[in-house]
DNA sequence: TTGTAAGCGTTATCAG
DNA sequence: CTGATAACGCTTACAA
């Protein structure tokens, strides 16, 4: 590999020279410039990002850790976040596959071994106070799809109770009443939340949710199909079902098919997230829409921004609403 | 953040020994190390793994080059790599988005520039001679998705052709005699080879494949249902659809169902790359797997070993066999 | 405008 | 078994 010394060396300059010519440095004449560039060109040269790094005390890549790359929903996170990064010339460093607090604390330590310039994080199970321990030494810190009080401006975070109201309302807009729930056994706050919408608005409005008609399973296709299979043997009656996510809500509709019942105009069935399958699926699902690609680039973003010391961000809430996406699973009764 | 030198000095040995007890190197009195390690925990030292590839010209990092992280198929990929970087203790560093020449080598230049130590690439728009000579200069660089006769010990790939010999096998064997396929208008070799599996197999036994039932458009939902929009408003008659992936595939039935035709009773319809979607599919698509995972750690593995300049790994040849997945989109006639 | 030299945090080669 | 010391490739005062 060539090294800036034999540039300098080929070129007759020192390696200062070719320092600043290669970061359009201040104060180099113009010929020299445009020389050194011609020598680092045909000799090939590429910069050791690693020795780079070392003397910057930071990196030029960003952090990313989420909890699993398979998933659609995070992928297209990642795929969102990369294209920022790439937009500022930085590479994605990535760490997945995190599903409990130790593995999580792993992913964002490695991060930090690297002395990435920012790093953004989705944890569901590191508590509170250990996040906002590193967030304190790390500046470029920002967190998504969670929300932390003393850390507030560097949370993305989607409102999943409103998300949960809505949800509510807009069947019971559509003239439902008997309302069933396929919830996720997650132990993490999105599911309560959503929940915890859902019962908002039904209190509200006086309609009835007995636990008979919460159904709880794994957050996928599967666990639809079985949180709907328990629902429908234990003769539950409902027009609609809630459910968690996409992936759970089309296991509910194949459960449903499965009884000859059809959507939505036996049964209304709606989804969360607003990934690609729910228009995949058949009728194509109503849903939540999750602005994930819009939350990632702003995480991305501030992560950045927050790298750089740049103004405090005017101490900005980074909350994000969920919208409803009406589609073909939905139907008025 | 605290530096070796810290440790040394807060433990009263050299930075030379703190090194050596980083690396479990040799010979260090027990006390000694019990000691250092001690002080390292307390004084919660983290190593620079900057000045560490700087030194060892070579980081720990394990880079991949993908296409698209939002599609399943890559998704699929960056976990399985995930997965098995992880295991040999190597962070991912990602580069996605590639969909031109010039772009693949971009991402791959800017790996080249992290030192990392192997490379996993996907590159449909780079030319042999190009990878083959990135090939020569960095020991652990392995191609998914591709052969290169040049290199064939680094190429981990699928046999398209044969992938698509076998679905008109699955559909004739079913009895079907026409059929229609609807391809991808990539230019790239993959579609290219799975029609050549097609037109090989129906050339043995007689059938034809008139250019009237082969309808192209873009590789996913949408281009499935233009495509088979067209084929249907030429008239074209047929029992069965071949179509280039799993997302066309569902595109072709939802047209159908659109034109009150049933899938599988009216049509036979067949997708490949059993991505997750095929599952999510109703019926449930017949597709042909692609063993995307197996490949993925495979890549993996052989770039890692590849990268310690381990034994020539027996020349062997990575090509995968892909698979029937028979499920309710196919019937016989 | 350009060069010299120190130093970033590690590892590795020698001595001791 | 342990300690100096010299790299690794680059950036950045400080000089010239």
């Amino acid at each position: 590999m060539t090294t800036i010394k034999d540039i300098a060396k080929a070129a007759n300059v020192s390696p200062a020279t070719v320092s600043r010519v290669i970061n359009d440095g201040p104060k180099v004449g113009l010929k020299t410039r445009e020389h050194v560039k011609q020598v680092m060109k045909t000799m090939g040269y590429r910069p050791n990002i690693n020795a780079r790094a070392l003397v910057n005390k930071k990196s030029t890549s960003l952090g990313l850790v989420l909890a699993e790359l398979m998933d659609p929903f995070f992928a297209t996170y990642a795929n969102a976040i990369e294209t920022v990064a790439r937009e500022s010339n930085s590479q994605l460093l990535m760490s997945s596959g995190s599903s409990s607090a130790s593995s999580e604390l792993d992913a964002i330590e490695t991060l930090l071994d690297h002395r990435v310039k920012a790093m953004i994080v989705h944890s569901k199970f590191l508590d509170d106070k250990t996040l906002v321990d590193i967030a304190r030494t790390v500046p470029g810190f920002v967190l998504i799809n969670r929300y932390i009080e003393a850390i507030s401006e560097r949370c993305v975070w989607l409102d999943n109770v409103l998300g949960g109201y809505k949800m509510a309302e807009h069947v019971v807009n559509l003239g439902h009443r008997k309302i069933a729930v396929v919830s996720s056994d997650f132990d993490i706050e999105d599911p309560r939340d959503r929940l915890q919408g859902i019962r908002n608005f039904l209190a509200e409005h006086h309609i009835p949710l007995p636990d008979s008609h919460i159904a709880i399973s794994s957050p996928n296709q599967q666990g639809g199909e079985i949180a709907m299979r328990e629902l429908l043997a234990s003769q539950t009656e409902f027009t609609a079902v809630l459910a968690y996510n996409d992936a759970m809500a089309s296991g509910v509709m194949n459960t449903l098919y499965d009884h000859n019942m059809d959507v939505p105009n036996d049964v209304s069935v709606m989804g969360f997230d607003d990934v690609i399958l729910a228009q995949y699926c058949r009728p194509k699902l109503t849903t939540m829409h999750y602005p994930i690609r819009l939350m990632a680039a702003t995480a991305a973003t501030i992560a950045m921004d927050l790298a750089q010391e740049k103004a405090p961000s005017e101490e900005r809430s980074y909350k994000f609403i969920p919208t409803i996406m009406a589609r073909h699973s939905t139907k008025k009764i």
